[in-house]
DNA sequence: TGGTCAGGGATTGTATAAAGTTTCGCCTGT
DNA sequence: ACAGGCGAAACTTTATACAATCCCTGACCA
């Protein structure tokens, strides 16, 4: 049990009493949007913690527990989680509660390979998108993954490092291909956390700026050539072998 | 509101307060199992009935009214309808409730552009996981399909017709494009109730046939390439022109 | 005659409470 | 001293009750 949850909103981080009666009545227009929002929130929240690895695999995530923190009654935590759960970073078994998800190398080959397909094809239909604006973007993110990885922000560096795939399959306008990948991501931040062999930093972000330059030449073949080995380097840097379901945790505990 | 709901279950339908009641105690080591179930046979009616085509897109779907059908709480019968929202044959709008989708000619190129990218990979896994049995199931599937179109059955066809695809994803052993291709063929259900030009009788069957062929020779590139063509030639056949919205219901109204 | 506005009815969103299940601790018997 | 079983606590699951929202209808006014 020496995983700690640590799930911290960047922003808002008010008494969790004060939020559940003070939102409803200080806006009326936007009551409809807030409790719904008030789903997207812890979402967005446990998903943001697993992406920057705070969420560990096998990490209980307790109904009552998240509730409280988020200042919201379990009927909307729950909702969430099952949300969650939909898109394969949470795993809720029967009875028992809800688990950050521990996928398998099976899932990891499986993933990998979907990436594999799908990206190069998203890359394809962004070029078809280009725009002044959206190169803007991605120059902006080029240069926030930049400074994170300067400044050592490890858990920043990994977000960011997935958000890039993101922003492509955003701004490549295919939204279902774009909702596919969002949960590919999200599983691959599990699996790289799981499966890395050395601690080398994230995924190359020298790739990313490569890819960029050749969006921005709308050079089609060689974007999706360098979509392609980029995946297929992250790939090659997991050690995808069998750890026996769960017996991995157990000699983790002896260990320590 | 001339549409009619029409859910019915083929098999159990018994009184709704004796399903709640008699079922937990029937079976200890199945409970379990039941507690969900609950959800996905509401999920799996519902389902059904869009792939059949008893559901017509904008459907209502009140809460209280799929409850009594299944006698179960609006808790279960909510669940599964976020869960149907999710694979997007069904839309939740605020305060309004739950819709059969009404896919854009927008979402009917993606859908289909997704399943161009992926159905050829997934033949090619299928060839790689052929077998005796998984032969048997296909040859098995392809008679239904037969006999459905035969008998006239439409409704059985155009199910059946869909299915065939998931079998063959299933075959794959690839669970993840599984699950996807599980989603765009339900939309893709829809999209072909709303587009299809002429009244032909669902996707050929003869397609499907030589594809099995194919497979049963392992012949990956032939298989992939009638795959291909044969989702190209369903694509087609629809008509994919802005339908202003909801308006071509009102002249459908005034035509009757 | 057409438009605006308020009230009624219905439906959804949320919270709370009851029920069932699992797990852990403790106690007893061998 | 150890194994097995009983019991309580914590959790999830399900159901129900309450509150908020929206649509529809009808009346009133320009």
């Amino acid at each position: 049990m020496t995983i700690e949850p640590q799930i911290n909103e960047p922003t808002s981080n008010e008494p969790k009493s004060m939020a559940a009666k003070a939102q409803p009545k200080s806006d009326t227009s936007l009551a409809a949007d807030n409790g719904s929002d008030r789903v997207s929130r812890i979402r967005e929240g446990v998903t943001t913690a697993i992406l920057e690895h705070r969420l560990l695999p096998g990490t209980k995530l307790g109904e009552d527990e998240i509730g409280e923190i988020y200042g919201a009654s379990r009927t909307l935590v729950r909702t969430a989680l099952h949300q969650l759960a939909h898109e394969g970073i949470v795993s809720i078994e029967k009875n028992r509660g809800a688990f950050v998800a521990r996928p398998t190398p099976a899932d990891a080959r499986e993933v990998f390979e979907a990436r594999r397909l799908i990206e190069p094809s998203i890359v394809d239909h962004a070029i078809d998108a280009v725009s002044p604006d959206w190169l803007e973007r991605l120059q902006q993110h080029l240069a926030e993954e930049h400074a994170a990885e300067t400044r050592g922000d490890a858990r920043a560096s990994i977000r960011l490092s997935g958000e890039f795939h993101r922003l492509v399959a955003e701004m490549s306008g295919h939204s279902i291909f774009a909702g596919f990948l969002k949960e590919l991501i999200a599983r691959s931040s599990l699996i790289i956390l799981l499966y890395r062999r050395h601690d080398t930093p994230a995924c190359g972000t020298s790739h990313h700026a490569e890819i960029v330059t050749a969006i921005r030449r709308q050079d089609k073949s060689r974007a999706r050539e360098l979509m392609l080995s980029h995946l297929t380097e992250i790939e090659a840097e997991l050690f995808l072998k069998e750890p026996a379901a769960d017996e991995p945790r157990l000699s983790d505990v002896l260990g320590a």
